[in-house]
Order: structure tokens, then sequence, then C-alpha cells
DNA sequence: CGCATAATGTTCTAATTAGGAACATTATAC
DNA sequence: GTATAATGTTCCTAATTAGAACATTATGCG
């Protein structure tokens, strides 16, 4: 994937119509002189992650929706975008399955929490055990 | 809010710590200079927006779980809570918290699925060999 | 249309900041 | 305890940014 500063800067531009505002507006909310924006927008300077981050919430969108980024389309979390961009709409099937799976196997959940409790190292490790023996249960 | 770059930094070290790489090796895969994760790692300089949407491709995980962006984290929580009540389905706080420990887990979060999906007494016997794992790190 | 002014785009400058190479320190393995 | 891997730091250069001032374009209205 190849990613440019385009689809962000176009982005911002986008999103600051949408709320119906002037980039004059857009400035005073960030306290930052509107030339910026101006040239946010227009691609010739790219904005630090942190006015991004203030840009994600005056928007009230995801970081990853005002950047554009689709690379985890195929992760959990992509619907999680989704639904954050659109809250009449349900959960994600496979999201809702694994939080089930894990309520309703109260041994598995709790064997997750005590690796969540344990050393990074040590998670790792078992990790590694564990994907092989899954392996192995899946040959079976 | 507050924001600062701390926690983008350090969100940096500890994902890449995550995947058990050096800094040299998260250097190559983004075809930059060691010394800048270095930097970047403690804080001395703040990476740019196409890094971070490297990194997040790298880590496998969304730009927001990168850069710790809580506002975001906040309303997916409420989101859960939501679908859950109007599910009538009692909600439960540490399934959360392990959810998100899955989303910033992505090894692990693979693992959980795939043992999802196996028929229930491999399931179980996994849970039994994996709660003796446990044991052991948790005893060293 | 033609004017006023709002909105946006561009240029220039000063200052900051990032990146790479080389060097310094710390951690780890044997 | 030493060798080496891994990480941290400094110095330098090059690139980038923000803001102010100026230029252009768009919009509303008589």
């Amino acid at each position: 994937m190849t990613i440019n500063t385009e689809i962000i800067t176009h982005n911002i531009s986008f999103f600051r119509k949408q709320k119906n505002w002037t980039q004059q507006e857009l400035a005073d909310k960030l306290k930052i002189s509107r030339s910026v924006i101006a040239k946010w927008e227009n691609n010739i300077v790219t904005p630090d992650i942190i006015s991004l981050i203030k840009l994600s919430e005056i928007f009230n969108i995801t970081l990853d929706h005002l950047v554009g980024n689709d690379s985890f389309r195929h992760d959990i979390l992509k619907e999680f975008k989704r639904v954050y961009s659109s809250k009449t709409t349900p959960f994600d099937d496979e999201v809702i399955e694994l939080i089930e799976f894990l309520m309703t196997n109260p041994t598995l959940k709790q064997e997750v929490q005590r690796i969540k409790n344990l050393p990074l190292k040590k998670q790792q490790s078992i990790q590694t055990v564990l994907s092989e023996l899954i392996d192995q249960f899946e040959k079976i």
C-alpha cells in the first residue's frame, strides 16, 4: 500500500466543509494561524500528529478515519471504525462472537486474564507455545 | 483532554517489544536509520504521520491505538455497553478489558479466534494444557 | 453588472525540527 | 569478566513548519 499525505489533507478539507466551518473557524478551535489550515488542505504542509489527533476529536471521528487508513480492514478493528462513524450499525459479528465466546468460556477467559497479567516476555513465550499447540489440534 | 507525545512514543517502544524486534529490525522495516527509532522511543523526536501509519500497519493495530487515542476508546466502550445492555446480557467489565488487551495484542487475539473455531473437546484440551503452562510461567 | 467583503490561496522569513552518522553507554550471553 | 548486541546521545545538515503579509477567488447584494 502506498501512503501519501494527499488523502489526509484532502480529508481535513472535506470534514471541515462537512461541519460547515471556515478555515478561520477551524483555526480558532485549534488556536493556530488560518494560513496553516490552508496549507494543510492544499497539501503544502503536513500536520503533525498532535494536530491530527485534535482534528479527529473536533471532527468527532477516529484518527484512522481522518487519515483514510484502511490497512486494518482485515482486522477486527476495522469494524470499530465503521461502528464509530455510524452509530446505528450493530457490532460486527466477529467482535461480538469473540466477546460472547470469552463470556461463555470462563476458563479461557480466566486464562487470557492470567496471561494479561504476566510480563511481556512471558506473554510472548506463552503465545509461541500456544500457537504450536493450536497447530497440532487443528491438524488432528 | 491533554494530548502529549509521550504516550505515542512510549507505545512505539511497547509494540516493538511486543513483537520482539530490535530497534534495528524495526528501522529496517521502515527503511530509516535506527537512531531515529531510538529518538522516537525516547520522545526526543516525534514521528510524522506517514511513519505512524506505517507503524500501525507493521504492528497490525489501529492508529488510534498506536497513539493511545483515549476519546476513541471511551466511545468504543460506550458502544459495547449499549449493545450489551440492549441484549439484557449482564455486562462484564472484565471482558471489556480483555477485548482491549486482545485488540492491542493481535497475536494472542488470533490464537483465541483459532481456539474458538475448534471443536469443544479440543478447546478443553488446549485450555487444560494452557492452564498448566501459565502456572509454570507464573511461578518463575 | 459591479462593488464590498468574506473566504481561500501563496509567498517570504525566522525558527524549529527531523534524520543520519558517529560515538557513548548499557544490557546480555557465554 | 569479556565480547558483542542493543540502546541512548551528540553533532551536524537539510528539510519542514508556522505565522504574517499579501494576492486571488468566491459570494452576497444593491
